[in-house]
DNA sequence: TGGTTTATTGACCGCTGGGTTAGGCGCTCG
DNA sequence: CGAGCGCCTAACCCAGCGGTCAATAAACCA
């Protein structure tokens, strides 16, 4: 099961075995860490030899580099999806679905970036700031969407844009620990979303379908 | 400033070095991470030669296991602190800031622990097992005071304490997130009590006390 | 065809890591 | 006093690390 066959053998030899290099140090970088995570064994999992990985990476950070840009791929903010003709409520919910259902989707990254991002000084400026960008232009969206509706409705939370936003934030930065610590999340994401919808929303009614041992 | 006369060297000698490479330990460890951070580093920063270390601790993961012990020591729950005398509402923001203090104040060892935790099945599950507990200690605590409160009082949202639990969980997992991100935390603790408790009590007041640039 | 480039390897190197060992110093107790 | 024990060290061991290199096989181009 050498991963260099991967895909039929039909590209030409040289991307195939850079591509399988990247492949499993993904794998293995996410879920072992860079420190823990050998070249040796790096190029023992794509089924290659060490000396390869060094032709194709010039040294073991670049590598990590390149496996980072990778992994940072699917975390695109599609905005593309927000459909204009719903109505902003409708569009919160979907935002704060599309969170969660990202997150649950991508635990193994996020986690692994989370752990990146918890070192400090120790990681990478740059990836620091990728990410701080994509939190900051959710947190954007979130702040706008927000302010529009409360121009449209008036049944919701007095409260500035900005706020709302921040709680909502520290929401849902809450549910990701939860996800992440207790292996496989919380039953219902859509609980989740209906507890927030109705912090935002209706204020004063009752709502009791959120499990009480989500935790 | 070798760490060896940090007691004025009145010990029985023998206990005197251990706490040193403890306390060498537990700094390196929390600042650097377990595979980083090398015995000799530990003798070193302890003032003492390595096989020292090797006298005291059979091997490097018991050395590590005596050092979570240690930096585990001030995470105990301080229920006695709980006034009877004060009111629920008062418990309750007392124990948030509580929490809040706390994180601010140990964020380097909350930040390790945090790593640990998210490397998974490679941490030992003893330790999860202790955050767990203190964890969920936490939790009670927050859905007895809101049941409590609820009997009490008419101003409060309607919901379910176990509910209310959980959201005031992710708020506050989600504020210690973006306090250990964002370096030295939010400009205003009271400012997160504030919403929260608002939430809580006050739905539909109007405020605008926390800083819109928080996160 | 033969030379150049592109991929690939096994063997190697220096170094650092965790861990061991043999021995030394000072205290205590018979 | 000297045997034994607790504490401590310098020196060593060696597996595994990141990284290099010379050799080579296949692909490409003239």
């Amino acid at each position: 099961m050498t991963a260099s066959e991967r895909t039929g053998g039909s590209e030409p030899r040289g991307q195939g075995s850079r591509d399988g290099i990247l492949r499993a140090a993904m794998q293995l970088f996410a879920e072992r860490g860079f420190q823990e995570t050998s070249v040796a064994r790096v190029a023992q999992a794509a089924g290659v030899s060490k000396a390869l990985v060094f032709w194709h990476f010039r040294n073991k950070e670049e590598l990590f580099a390149a496996v980072i840009d990778r992994l940072l791929e699917p975390y695109i903010l599609d905005v593309s999806g927000q459909d204009e003709a719903l109505d902003e409520r409708a569009q919160l919910n979907h935002l704060v679905v599309s969170y969660l259902k990202f997150v649950q989707e991508n635990a193994a990254s996020v986690r692994f970036f989370l752990q990146q991002l918890l070192r400090g000084q120790r990681t990478p400026a740059s990836l620091s700031a990728q990410i701080m960008k994509l939190y900051a232009g959710y947190r954007d969206l979130l702040v706008d969407l927000i302010a529009r509706a409360q121009q449209k409705r008036r049944d919701m939370r007095a409260i500035a844009p900005e706020t709302a936003a921040t709680f909502l934030m520290w929401a849902l930065n809450g549910i990701l620990v939860g996800l992440l610590f207790t292996g496989n999340g919380i039953a219902e994401p859509q609980s989740a979303v209906s507890v927030l919808d109705k912090w935002l929303f209706d204020a004063g009614l009752e709502d009791d379908s959120l499990s009480p041992s989500a935790d």
